[in-house]
DNA sequence: GCCAACGTTGGC
DNA sequence: GCCAACGTTGGC
């Protein structure tokens, strides 16, 4: 099993919009990136365990903890030219752009903040906390999970 | 294929 | 709101 971090705007779409959906079940639209698609049309399985990240935001950071649902199919927003994300270069032949399926978990039992992942030593190699990084879907180890999720168990000053 | 210009992301 | 970092676009 593979270990995730995907970000959003919480103004956009939020953890407490997750659990609003039916089956507290979205797909993930509107990833634009390659190196995010990527991941998201040849890694992501059914089952792997994802963090929701709340970016551009009072305090960004970890909010909860979601799964794979359904592994990488067309993104059909592409195709429609109401859709924000729509991009006239993906032919519905031969789509672009990819997403997944991901259901609530659950939220962690605080907000992980972005300032406390980067004072973390086990950390220091994550994506996330180097400057400039700008991807909104990312690989997570194995022990930075765990140690994330021994964070959460500890009070953040 | 290079690279400058431009648009976007996202922390602060 | 600012701006650094980065990805994409398009002229040449």
């Amino acid at each position: 099993m593979n270990y995730w971090l995907m970000k959003s705007e919480p103004s956009a779409f939020g953890i407490d919009d997750l659990t609003a959906m039916p089956g507290q079940t979205e797909h993930w639209d509107g990833v634009r990136n390659y190196q995010a698609r990527n991941m998201m049309r040849d890694q992501m399985k059914i089952g792997d365990q994802v963090f929701f990240y709340h970016s551009n935001c009072k305090i960004p950071g970890i909010v909860g903890i979601m799964e794979v649902v359904r592994e990488g199919y067309p993104d059909h927003t592409a195709f429609d030219p109401q859709s924000q994300y729509f991009d006239p270069k993906s032919d519905p032949k031969n789509p672009r752009w990819i997403m997944v399926d991901i259901k609530y978990v659950r939220h962690t039992s605080r907000v992980i903040s972005l300032a406390e992942l980067k004072e973390c030593e086990v950390l220091e190699n994550m994506q996330l906390v180097r400057k400039g990084n700008r991807l909104s879907i990312m690989p997570v180890t194995a022990e930075e999970w765990a140690m994330i999720l021994q964070l959460e168990k500890t009070a953040f000053q």
